[in-house]
DNA sequence: CTCCTGATAACACTTGGTGTCGTCGTTTGT
DNA sequence: ACAAACGACGACACCAAGTGTTATCAGGAG
């Protein structure tokens, strides 16, 4: 018989979710966390560095996944193509229930501490994801600009996703946000200094 | 004669500044800042929120800037254009002197918890600009896209500007970095789902 | 049976951050 | 010119996040 209950970890994560929901993240204590899922304040620090932590576990996977994707992608493939199809794939690593996703996300959206946190997975993925892209020989600056772009898709659509009503796969969810990026470009960058003009010109600048 | 010296918060953001690149920012407490600034503890929390503020004192006018330059800007300007016009303006907020930036940007590299502020910092510059663009007329989403893309304009702008050793205006960082964006999506999007095969087309949408 | 390992409780401690009150120059009203 | 209200600060108490350390006790290896 084992000493302690296991899974311990899980444990945490459900109760931090919970807790926060109840009574708002600043409502909650890491002790509070703790003796819902039955161990001590300590404890909790051996699972978690901080108290947002709780909330963003699945990341290391999330990071895992896009960083096999990216490597394991063909050399030929441009480099658009690898990002949206390595995000796109990530969907598969989303929870099975849309209303779990939400409701973490509405946790999020209510306090400033965790959407710093939220912010800074992102932050971290770009320089992940860019550093990809310059080991395929992508200049890095241009990287950088088509991650940040792939990144904006992919947040466009987790909200999609994420909006109760609409019943979408997130695949299609990043289709329609990719779309609406296509129209965003050829609107807003119409008549600027900017790509709009060269492409359509066919005249290279510099 | 006045019962304590002026210029408190100033005081306050130089010793933090000066602290952290001396001893790092968590080997720097509260209570030494205060006491560099000549004030107690408590009275470094009459000026900021918190301790990573003390880092970020010019946001407000950047923000008020940024809102002010796209409120004033004809409503007949292209969105692009107004969001670059902006961000190139604002480098007159910068300080004087490129090494203190250049300081600043180093301690802040240093530390995931600072970095994780600026982060957040740009995300509500982001939901600011994107709601601006918004009362415009421009869709949401499409707004969220352009508004990300021009952030990285001046994120890359920014990091050439402060480089040592190039010697250029904030305003030709950003030009630079504009163009840079041009070869991105040509060549990053080539032959995805999107703007630059429809913009090549000659295909105006919408 | 004993030793070792690993996960935990228990406790002390530092630091970020807040509430509160008293103090005393400064400012305002008359 | 004088009193009252004001404002910035010191001083102190307090809570919660996060860390270091030690003791405890299950189960596995020899």
């Amino acid at each position: 018989m084992p000493r302690w209950e296991p899974d311990a970890q899980l444990r945490l994560e459900t109760a931090a979710l919970e807790l926060f929901a109840e009574r708002g993240y600043d409502g909650t204590t890491v002790a509070d966390i703790a003796e819902r899922a039955g161990l001590m304040k300590r404890s909790f620090f051996r699972y978690f560095p901080d108290k947002r932590e709780a909330l963003f576990g699945g990341t290391e996977r999330l990071v895992a996944h896009l960083r096999q994707e990216v490597e394991e992608a063909p050399a030929d493939t441009p480099p658009w193509q690898v990002l949206i199809a390595a995000l796109t794939s990530s969907g598969r690593l989303f929870p099975k229930d849309r209303a779990v996703a939400h409701q973490r996300q509405s946790v999020i959206a209510a306090n400033p501490e965790l959407r710093e946190r939220e912010v800074l997975k992102m932050a971290t993925l770009h320089d992940l994801l860019t550093s990809l892209l310059a080991q395929r020989g992508i200049p890095e600056r241009q990287a950088a600009y088509l991650v940040r772009l792939a990144q904006t898709v992919y947040e466009q659509a987790f909200a999609q996703w994420i909006a109760p009503g609409a019943d979408m796969t997130f695949e299609g969810c990043m289709a329609d946000a990719a779309a609406e990026l296509d129209r965003a470009l050829t609107l807003g960058m119409a008549d600027a200094t900017s790509a709009a003009r060269r492409l359509g010109a066919g005249q290279p600048a510099r």
